[in-house]
DNA sequence: TTCTCTGCTGTGAACGCTCCCAGCACGGTG
DNA sequence: CACCGTGCTGGGAGCGTTCACAGCAGAGAA
């Protein structure tokens, strides 16, 4: 008796209740918790669930309750850079399962033109889901605080910029994963320690800087300006910088790099001078993607911790949704020591 | 006069029909085409939506339409080869994109376990999407063909394993795909064509490997068994497979690689043995994923339209969605010439 | 005139669920 | 005995929308 074509109406409440004998708030009840519930009317409601098949209406719940009992995953502006970045596939990997754990389902919203950002603004204020995931890079986008303002429950990934922004983050522990590189280098004797940054925009950018400088000081060794460029976390930027590096510094003989993605580049740069790796100049990187194991020789990274990053980006949302007061959650970084140092 | 804090209540289609002078229907029937409405009641329920900032209630109006007005993007089984895979982040992204233009939420769904499937088939099939975009790996999975029986709308991105299979599908000419690269290297004057197949469990790496056999006998040269070795799109089985064909058939003068990652191992293989890419032996790819660009030399390839495949999908389930019958979508690819041949 | 047809409008009834309240039985306490 | 609290149950109301239907005015045909 195969039910092929057309699909058929699915059992609702009602059918349950009759099943079981007794009253749509009964089997309402069941569905909810099981408070002030019987377990004689308990079991044979589970078992009138099981025979009919029955699923709630979600649609029907939201109606009444309010709620969507669905999240957001939003991501804004540079879609392109984000796709190719393996960590955030690994992130929106990680809060689908951390979701789905919690049978909420996930809705991905691009937000790249202005609007598409209206559009979306629109349907996320006017309570079609619960709360937010926000990933973005320069944090700083108008998107947060507007939803913020409006009382949608948000966290981001990463700190969003605005120094009065009360929105929630969880974040990997930049400063300190860049103070552990730092010392790592040191630890190999290495004293020419160069640093290629990220974008100095964003807190990310600046607090890796601020770990590398802070470790240099301790061991007394000078921060020297031209030990210091910047890039924009993309491998081209990665290659000029080691170029300029190169050039300032002849007797280089490290470089901690702010993303894996950059070091490939310095790789490359550091190939083509006749530098060797690890034995002329050491390179450690940051993030740990898969770029850092691809990579010849395989990369010494601090690795952030994407799928606690994820699962933690969740459970802030999901306390925020239950109303309570969320802050800052920061994850510690660890050090790969891999074939680059 | 901010709203910091709580959400405040909503605009209902009775707060639009009161400001406009109209009842409920007509600012309904305003809102789903605008049939057997006035221009007057139009221009003025356009005008109370506008100053009330009213948002449909998508649950309410999916509670009695039986349409829920959002589709699933489904991804059975292995997960972290496909998030590794960028062409299924370019077709992530298209088929959300192409939903959004018709105001159509995307929910990500992942099937990796069998709990995790049993838990999404019952979704789905208890009506909370409308259809379901498919995509997996070894697409003879079960999923689809029980979504399918079950009358859920469904379309595939590739074409999927089971012969009686009524499913829909979009995929890129593999066969046609394969005999055009085989040509490009049959016309550098390569007479000694090997070639590297995806898995031969599924259509498309037989397709590609028919399409290969196919122009070497129409150009009369013998098929020869040692020319092909089967992989599985992974960048492993690349070498392995062109350390084979390297001792079957020592005077290679070129390769068609089933994947741009299989070709990637290639080139390393030959560039340990100290063949010369493209003077001693030329290697064309498959896909154009970036993979191809960041290879050196960089690949020739076969692109893949991933942007049309998903456009396609998005227009194929919305077709069927509607009720039409769909039937399969095969879109053209087309050689990019680069460094590899 | 009268009747029909067309274009437009308003209203009651669902859709399937949760919430709330009334009410039951029962045991303990005043 | 009366009263209250506790554990549990049933049923009405209502969430915001669309749908079906009835009804209206005005134009055109009989």
């Amino acid at each position: 008796m195969s039910n092929t074509g057309g699909r058929r109406r699915p059992p609702t409440i009602h059918d349950v209740a009759r099943e079981a004998g007794v009253s749509r708030g009964t089997v309402s009840r069941v569905l909810n918790g099981g408070h002030y519930v019987s377990p004689a009317a308990q079991e044979a409601v589970n078992a009138a669930i099981r025979r009919t098949g029955y699923v709630v209406n979600r649609h029907a719940r939201s109606l009444i309750t309010g709620r969507s009992d669905s999240v957001g995953f939003l991501l804004t502006e540079p879609q392109e850079k984000f796709f190719e970045d393996p960590n955030f596939n690994v992130l929106l990997r990680g809060c689908t399962q951390a979701l789905a754990a919690h049978d909420i389902p996930l809705l991905l919203m691009l937000a790249g033109t202005e609007d598409e950002r209206r559009r979306i603004t629109r349907y996320i204020t006017s309570g079609h889901v619960d709360g937010v995931l926000l990933v973005s890079s320069h944090s700083g986008n108008p998107v947060a605080e507007e939803l913020s303002e409006a009382g949608v429950p948000l966290v981001a990934c990463g700190k969003p910029i605005g120094l009065g922004s009360k929105i929630s983050y969880v974040a990997a522990d930049d400063r300190d994963g860049a103070r552990d590189m730092t010392r790592h280098l040191l630890s190999l004797g290495r004293r020419r320690v160069g640093m290629v940054t990220g974008p100095l925009d964003t807190p990310g950018g600046v607090e890796r800087l601020a770990g590398y400088k802070e470790v240099l000081a301790e061991a007394g060794i000078a921060v020297d300006d031209d030990l210091v460029v910047s890039g924009d976390y993309s491998r081209l930027s990665g290659e000029r910088g080691a170029e300029r590096l190169l050039a300032q510094v002849p007797d280089l003989d490290a470089v901690f790099v702010a993303s894996d993605l950059m070091a490939r580049g310095v790789l490359t740069t550091l190939e083509r001078a006749g530098r060797r790796v690890p034995e002329d100049v050491a390179v450690g990187g940051f993030d740990d993607s898969p770029a850092a194991l691809a990579s010849s020789p395989e990369l010494t990274t601090m690795r952030q911790p994407f799928d606690r990053i994820s699962a933690e980006m969740v459970r802030v949302l999901l306390a925020q949704i239950g109303g309570e007061d969320t802050a800052a959650v920061i994850l510690p970084t660890e050090l790969v020591k891999r074939e680059s140092t």
